[in-house]
Parts: C-alpha cells; structure tokens; sequence
DNA sequence: TCAGCAAAATAACTCAGACATAATAGGCCA
DNA sequence: TGGCCTATTATGTCTGAGTTATTTTGCTGA
C-alpha cells in the first residue's frame, strides 16, 4: 500500500526509520510515552520481535529508552546522538529546524578549516594527487553537474585524509553529509555568488606549499561562500 | 563472577557491550563473520532473541552489518560511529590506541576554544553565574578531590551551554567524557606542572568580557596544559 | 497523619520453535 | 566458457508462553 520505502530496508530497519523520523521532526516529544509493546505492534501491523528490534536501535541512538514496567518513553533531546549519520539523514528528511542547521555550519566551519591546517603539515603525494585529480574533475564537470559535485566532496575527502585525525575524518564526512542534503533540498535553482573553484584550488595551493596559516584561511573563506549561498541570517 | 557489569544491564545490553568492547579492542577484525545465530547465540548461552536484539545495537552503531546468507560480520572501521558515547566508552574500557587518543585531544583542541570563542560572543548572565559558580567550587576544593573535577566538567558545560550550538555541545561532551576517561585511567598520580586554575579564570575573563579572541587563546593555552599532563608524544 | 513495608499489577524482557525470505554457491545446460 | 536455474543457508519474521524488575497500591503501625 503505503510502500514509500527506500530499496529493501527489513521491517525493522523501516520501523525504526519511520519512528525516529517522527520523534526528531518533533511528532513525539521528550516524555511521550509509547503504549505496550502487543498494542503498537499491531497497531503497526508487524509482530513484537520486529517491534522491539527497532525500538532498539533507536535506544542505541539514544532516541528512547525503555523500562520494565515505566514503559518506553523518547528521552530529552540533549541526550540524542544528534551527530550519528542515521539520526542527522532522518533529521533532514523532514523539515529541519534553521537553527540546527545553522549550528551544522557553524561547526562544519570549525572542522574543516582545522582539517585543512593539519592536512597541510601532514599530507602526502598521495593526498595531494588525489586533491589534484578531484579538483581537475571538478573544474571539467563544474558544480552543476552531479559528477561534478562528487568531485567536490572527494576533494574533501582527500583533505580529512591528509588531516590523519580518524575522529575528525568520521565527524567532518558525517556533518558534511547532512549539510549536502541541504543544498540539495535548496536544488541550488540560481548562480553561486561566485565561482567556488578558485577559493578550492586556493585551499589546495596552501596545502601543497605546507602552509597551514593559508590552507586555513582558504577553507574558512570557501566555507563562507558556500555559506552565502544559503539564506540562512548572519549569526552575531 | 566475572560481573564487571555496571547497574543492571538487560542481558541483550550486556551482550551488545561485550562484543562491542572485542570489537574496538581488535578482538574481532573488520570482515571477521559471526558463526549462525543459532550456534553463536547458545555458545553465549543465551536464546536467539536477545542475541539478535544485542546485534542490532552493534549494527545501530555502525560495527557490524548483517545480511541474509552473507551472515553478520564486523564492518570497516572507517564505518564505525567512533564518536558514539558507548562505543568511546567500550574503545576505552580496553587499552585503547595512543594515536586514537591524541586524535581526541586533537579533536578537543578544535573544538574548545572554538566553543569559547562562541561563549564570548553569546554568553548571558545565567551562563557567567554558573562558570563562576564552579570556578568557585574548583578553588575551593581543588583538582585532587573528584568533587572538584566536577566543578571542572561543569565550567567546562557551562561554556558550551553559552557557545549556543546544540550539535557542538553533544560532540564536545562525548569527547570530553573520553578525554576524561583517559586522565581516570592514568591515576593522575604525579602533580601537574603547573596549577591550572589561573588558566580557567583566564578563560572565564575573556568570556567575560567578551572578548572571542582571548578566550579561544586562553583555552587553547588551558587545553595545552592537560596535554602536557599525558606523556603523549608530540605531534607535528 | 505519615512513615515504612509488603503485595499486586504491569510493562519490558527472555525463551522456544516454526516458517518466510533473500542472497549466495554450485551445478546444469547451451 | 557463459549464463541461467536450483539448492543451500543464514538472517528475518511470527507466535505464544513464561520471567523479571519496577512502580504503584494498600496495608500496618507508630
């Protein structure tokens, strides 16, 4: 029927989804209190295992807890895994709130700048060859391309490894995910500002020479422009 | 026996932390597969309900991934959720990679003082009252006492609640507690080279004040300071 | 009236056994 | 050799029963 499913998730996996889109679009708030596990069972039509197996992994998430006898309730947000993939993909699915997302930039643009000073001290041939490729791609396909946009976040990508920060490189690929699905949902209908390709050969310029004062400088610059691009209002 | 356990975790909870502590200690290798439920769920003793559900956790988390036939195997570590509050909590039950612990210091010296940059900027006088208040505590009872150390963890929250940005409070706060895990874990046992109290009042002047650059400075020279504390060899 | 304790109620939790589904492996045929 | 088709097998799903833990209620006694 209502078969609005993505390729073949389990029923589990397409419970979980379906609850935890609900509690982070703020359809269940903090506090409620879901009924017995027999009840919404079959009130979702699926048996208490593949119930019970979804409120699980959104416990894992941090999204609810449940008790013997207190029942299964969502927890406050602050103790949500805001930043886990699934969490920040179901989060951008429904209509996010601008102030989160505003909070998804701000702190993508304290990451990446740092990713781009380390990746400075710390790159190699290898890194930069494949900064130089990405951005070779991305200079051939343009922005507007899809292909061309896969070049970008490869270029990225080439930068976090360079970084050599394992914990930097999973945050920074998991918020740029979530702010991608942004400019996505915007479908980028009108001109950038500016041509985003010199501030990114820029970046790579500084990382090249080893100068992380500049790749630095460069990245946050680049941040700002695609900032720009949103019409999200100025912070203080 | 061997009930190491905390409060009163459910047996699928206990299970999902067992594997979960062998997978990020190396026990268990990415593309390591698990024998059938059957076999491994009765070689724990356990039915194949509560083994599942355990699994599912791990697969909530991004450590292991399991399909029909292919069976459940540990996934690649780049897919793990390495900043996950339980998994950082199981990565440093074990004796945890030294490298991976100075990409957290890394980490945190990113995100601190850009957090004490925000706080500068947006700080109210609730948030002041409260740093001030555990400023007061920290001098009153000193590093040593564990009350006192809470009065460390509760400036430090006082400052991201100030810095106004909801994902960066989650991140800094599950890396935080990592961090803190670590100085647990080496007993602190000799003194610190230098009393780090003045270095926190320098921060809560320049926040203050609002003064965004002095107090990024003030806690990037603080950060540096616990840094010193471990004997972790200095990076590039 | 209230403090403390015991029993009942209720929800999640665990177990066992059966069947369904899907992806792989291997054989079969062209 | 190449592609298709079947058999295998591990995960996925369902059902129903029984257990455990926590909250609530109600009782008792001070």
């Amino acid at each position: 029927m209502d078969d609005a499913r993505s390729a073949s998730p389990r029923i589990h996996g397409a419970i979980a989804h379906d609850i935890g889109v609900e509690i982070v679009c703020g359809l269940r708030k903090p506090g409620d209190v879901f009924g017995g596990e027999i009840e919404a069972s079959e009130a979702l039509g699926i048996s208490r295992t593949a119930y019970r197996e979804a409120i699980r992994i959104l416990a894992a998430k941090g999204l609810v807890e449940s008790r013997p006898k207190a029942g299964t309730r969502v927890t406050a947000r602050h103790r949500w895994n805001l930043l886990d993939p699934d969490v920040l993909a179901w989060t951008f699915e429904g209509e996010p709130n601008p102030e989160f997302i505003q909070d998804l930039f701000e702190l993508r643009s304290v990451i990446e700048p740092a990713a781009a000073e380390f990746a400075a001290r710390r790159r190699n041939q290898v890194h930069l060859d494949d900064m130089r490729s990405a951005l070779d791609d991305m200079e051939r396909l343009g922005l507007a391309d899809s292909e061309g946009r896969a070049a970008d976040q490869r270029f990225h990508r080439a930068i976090l490894a360079a970084a050599g920060n394992e914990a930097l490189a999973v945050l920074a690929s998991s918020v740029g995910a979530a702010v991608s699905w942004t400019t996505k949902y915007k479908q980028r209908n009108r001109a950038l500002p500016r041509d985003p390709l010199p501030d990114h050969v820029l970046v790579y310029e500084g990382i090249l020479a080893g100068d992380a004062a500049a790749a630095r400088q460069a990245m946050t610059q680049l941040l700002h422009l695609a900032l720009a691009d949103m019409d999200l209002p100025p912070r203080m």
